[in-house]
RNA sequence: GGAGGAGUACCCAAGUGGUGAAGGGGUCGCACUCGAAAUGCGAUAGGUCGGCAACGGCGCGUGGGUUCAACCCCCACCUCCUCCGCCA
């Protein structure tokens, strides 16, 4: 969330910044409760500092044989004032707490401007997209003939939008999945974690998930628990509630887990195949950076994420989002797109993000820095990269003319094959 | 799931209604020393909220309650430990 000082002093800013995302929400009304509040606590704790004086007196005064009979009454009134005043600020700071949790990340400066993601600004391209001299199969139809993806069976156990793979195609998910995580950890410097799948409301807050966008993920009936929707959840807070040294920092994670989605939104979009499903296999790369230093950390997170499609030799461009495509919790994201044959386009297959202090504040996630003060690190986040859409890149713009699918080098003592037919 | 026990600061730990939450270890500073050890003296609640500041509020697992006053009494919850049951 952000932090109500800087809307206080520096709405101009704040309000320039969240017009970036087409958004114009009611801060003048967020800054009276505010004014409110301060006033309150004011009265409440001198009211407070009164009655913790006069109790350690008490105790003196009776040993001296004085008749507190009326101190007491006196004090009574006070603590009834100071309950309902308590329950004021109660009050108030519920009301500031839950505005404060809907209005989304002030974008960085440097995010273009623009509604939809036709406005994103293209950074740079790796390869062209892949040319064939036949006619390229989809996904969906090449995991169907080679019997490495049954979508019919999927379906038949758990509806529309899962997936089974089978033999080969199994291997190929574990094969992807396995190869990032030796190349994040073993060239790239992050620590694996495994992660819970399944975590407390507390965390869907602190990264933003919730109040706002609980219709998207999966409760689980009779528990406080939910379904993650990506690893970013359970890793961003493993140092909730805690402060680090900043000589430990950044400290760089990568998770594999499944991911789980309502996919509310998007009744009727990329029904085919295994792009849009509501459990798929994600690697995650998390990190904790010092303030003055995320921007730079962001640019490594995302080339450490592009890392994975150079060594597998598949063609993608990277994107900055505008404005009004930008995440709700993001300051400033790059989208890693790859080439989808059976698209012919560009699909997102990685968003990198630089969080600032928002999912900090709202997580309290701080560090020491070098002068003894706490600050509140900068989260970032980025996918290293969705197995799924890996896998559906790799046997589409991997397939040869018979219908079998090379597999690529960087893969191969992962698979122990070097094609699937 | 059942039965017990425990949560106090970096660590150990005392405190069972009343003026500053003991004590020890550790850490830091100073003294002694050529230097170190030992010893002595001093500091040590990390943090957070309001305030320009002085200062004040909060803080003994968490949230409520009782009371003029709660680490202490009452209620609920969380976590950890031990035992029993079940289980990959």
């Amino acid at each position: 969330m952000l932090e109500i000082k800087r809307i206080r002093e520096n709405m101009a800013e704040v309000k320039a910044g969240l017009a970036k995302r087409g958004i114009d929400p009611d801060l003048n009304a967020l800054l009276a409760l505010d004014d409110k509040r301060r006033e309150l606590l004011a009265e409440v704790e001198e009211l407070k500092a009164l009655r913790n004086k006069e109790s350690k007196e008490m105790p003196v005064y009776k040993k001296e044989g004085k008749d507190v009979t009326e101190l007491m009454a006196q004090m009574k009134e006070v603590s009834d004032k100071i309950k309902v005043f308590d329950d004021q600020v109660r009050d108030i700071d519920n009301q500031i707490q839950e505005m404060l949790y809907n209005i989304p990340n002030v974008p960085h400066s440097s995010v273009p401007d623009g509604q939809s993601d036709t406005d994103n600004k293209e950074m740079r391209k790796y390869g062209e997209p892949t040319k064939f001299d036949f006619e390229p199969k989809a996904h969906w139809d090449l995991g169907a003939d080679l019997d490495i993806l049954d979508l019919q069976r999927a379906s038949k156990i758990s509806g529309a939008r899962f997936a089974l793979y089978k033999g080969l195609g199994a291997k190929l998910e574990r094969a992807i999945y396995s190869f990032m995580l030796n190349t994040h950890t073993l060239e790239s410097g992050y620590t694996e974690i495994f992660p819970p799948f399944m975590v407390t409301k507390d965390c869907m807050t602190g990264t933003g998930q919730l109040p706002k966008f609980a219709e998207d993920m999966y409760a689980i009936k009779d528990t406080d628990l939910y379904l993650i929707p990506t690893a970013e959840v359970p890793v961003t807070n493993m140092h909730r509630e805690e402060i680090l040294e900043a000589a430990t920092m950044p400290l760089k994670y990568c998770a594999y887990s499944a991911c789980f989605r309502g996919e509310a939104g998007s009744a009727g979009r990329d029904t085919r195949g295994l792009i849009r499903n509501h459990q798929f296999n994600k690697v995650e790369l998390v990190k904790f950076a010092k303030q003055e230093d995320s921007y730079d950390q962001l640019e490594s997170l995302t080339n450490d994420a592009e890392k994975i499609l150079q060594k597998l030799a598949i063609p993608y461009r990277v994107v900055a989002l505008c404005g009004g495509d930008l995440g709700f919790s993001s300051a400033k994201t790059y989208d890693i797109e790859v080439w989808m044959p059976s698209y012919n386009r560009y699909v997102e297959i990685s968003s990198c993000s630089n969080f600032e202090d928002y999912q900090a504040r709202r997580a309290n996630i701080r560090y020491r820095d070098e002068d003894k003060k706490t600050r509140f690190v900068h989260t970032l986040n980025g996918s290293g990269l969705a197995v799924g859409r890996t896998w559906c890149a790799i046997v589409e713009n991997y397939q040869q003319a018979d219908g079998s699918i090379k597999i690529p080098e960087a893969l191969v003592q992962f698979m122990g094959v070097t094609e699937i037919k």
